[in-house]
DNA sequence: CTGAAAGCGCTTACAG
DNA sequence: CTGAAAGCGCTTACAG
């Protein structure tokens, strides 16, 4: 009381004011029966004493806390990758508006095998939860099927489980890729994948793309720099006559970029490369890359908004596939002369 | 109630082991003055019903939340960097280890100018706030100088307000740093900087290493892999004679090595590149990055410790500096032959 | 249009 | 070793 100064409460703003605790409430939630007058005066009183309401009192008496909690994959690095951070700013951002907070977790083994994901709802410390970065292996999402906690899988879905999700079109994106190759003349082309038998978008981009055109080679390039690097070069060396390549990642396309120029291969002269993501680097790149775009920031705003419908009960399900887009640039040849018929 | 399936409360506990609700609360607490046979029966009905605590009735009477805010700048793909996810990671690790959640908060316009920063505090939403990547255009920092709220900077310091943090001795490390370069025989450097009007930790860097080798020209690489490759072939086009180059951050030094190798300068034979941060590129570029190792997890969690004593009230205000080492590599040539004498 | 009272689900002196 | 009671700071029917 003396030395560490106490926050004023409701109490003191209604005996300031001269009103009833409920008066001070009712303003404090906007209520409009009460009258203009005792509400500007309640509000200079709260002005004046700098008052601010205790969130904890009010989520207790609300039974819901406006906070959620998105959880990222245990990734080394995880962060270090401009996926995540997009969708979380479009998640922070939209969150914010729309008055909720955002609790930060890594689904490490302790937050798995402790259920803390159940937990967090449970001991009423969050009203719904988003998941970036789902996979086959993440088995607790299983929990989430009977849709009883709001919980949202961001830019993933599961074949396995039916839970909601909010995810770009993989499948019409990765059609467009290849039908982008297709008119460009390629046949013989080399496929860098990345986590085929986790990932499900990923397997959905192979089979899309396979609809259109059959790869010669598929090669895993772990979807990073280094193993699109490898993939490239086992790629060229395997079948010489492939004239192009498609990777699942733009990491992986701008590694086989790197590598094809170190071993004296001209992109897109001799080969062209289309990638997937559209993260920075691929507009300026040399040559700049052709890939799919992605809406990172939009695909966590939308997941955002449509977690807190899921929370305020407004639909009782999402699944919902947002558009994609090819964005051609130099590395695909299509801005050069158009190649000869193979 | 029919519908919603109602949590279970301290007060069903209660009823279901025959006890009172003081009595199940202290069980809850841990606390030893009660028998170990009824503490036992408690554990036994909870574990039989599934409770779970509601953590804002607790935060509510035990008047302090055990979350706390880690704060990020308002940079376009600030999560792209490793160097955050790093620090998050040992936060986040850390926090959790002493039953602490993380909230996100990104440093927006709004954040601050709404005094967000603040009101976390007042509305007892967090009991401390850790801020990542400080600079001095962030003047909302001064209102932690009274050291009232708990409060961190993590891995920066300002020298304007007097405010607590946890930093690595970036001085030490541009000192070891401009020390083996000047050992291998390099009087003629180049350096490229990076944010040496806001940053401090920039601004010591470059003073130290200022205090062993006299850079011959100083450029802008603005903390980025393509201002670094700018900023290289300014620098040798500018000098010819100019025999290395150190740059503030790996990101540019790996952009410098790239540009020169363009130019068909080879690194290190007629040129040495060293970087500061040791980030996972570092190790696997080609050639391989001298550069100066930063505990990125460790400052992470170090700073979440101290933040957590800071609330505690066991410490009343840290200043932490952690050690750094130079780690060698190829790019500064070290491994070659000695190298002449200027 | 406003207020008194019960309730949200815990914790913590204080008694015994 | 255990319990009754007051309190944490709000919200929300229910009266008037």
């Amino acid at each position: 009381m003396s030395e560490a100064k106490r926050r004023y409460t409701i109490k003191d703003i209604a005996e300031q004011s001269a009103v009833s605790l409920s008066t001070v409430s009712l303003v404090l939630n906007g209520n409009t029966r009460i009258s203009a007058a005792t509400r500007d005066r309640v509000h200079a009183t709260m002005k004046r004493l700098g008052y601010q309401p205790n969130r904890m009192a009010r989520a207790l008496a609300w039974k819901h806390t406006r906070t959620l909690a998105v959880v990222m994959p245990q990734l080394r690095h995880a962060f270090a990758d401009v996926y995540f951070g997009e969708i979380i700013s479009g998640i922070y951002d939209k969150a914010s508006k729309l008055g909720f907070k955002v609790l930060l977790e890594i689904a490490r083994a302790e937050f798995i095998e402790s259920r803390e994901y159940i937990r967090l709802y449970d001991q009423k410390y969050i009203d719904g939860m988003l998941f970036i970065g789902a996979n086959n292996k993440h088995k607790f999402i299983a929990d989430f099927a009977d849709k009883t906690r709001p919980f949202l899988l961001v830019n993933s879905y599961s074949k396995q489980h039916d839970v909601n999700y909010v995810v770009s079109n993989y499948k019409y994106g990765a059609w467009q890729a290849a039908q982008h190759l297709l008119r460009l003349g390629h046949q013989r082309v080399g496929f860098i994948g990345g986590g085929l038998n986790e990932i499900q978008t990923s397997q959905d981009i192979c089979e899309s793309f396979n609809e259109v055109i059959q790869p010669r080679l598929t090669v895993d390039g772990w979807l990073t720099e280094e193993g699109g690097m490898k993939a490239a070069a086992e790629i060229v060396t395997a079948d010489p006559s492939i004239t192009a390549i498609f990777a699942l990642n733009d990491k992986m396309a701008l590694g086989a970029i790197r590598k094809l120029t170190e071993m004296g291969r001209r992109v897109p002269a001799d080969l062209a490369v289309v990638g997937f993501d559209d993260i920075p680097q691929a507009s300026y790149s040399i040559p700049s890359l052709t890939t799919v775009h992605q809406p990172l920031y939009e695909i966590g705003k939308q997941s955002c908004e449509r977690l807190i419908e899921l929370i305020h009960k407004k639909v009782e399900r999402v699944q919902e596939v947002l558009p994609i887009y090819l964005t051609v640039r130099e590395s695909c040849g299509a801005k050069r002369p158009a190649p000869q018929a193979a």
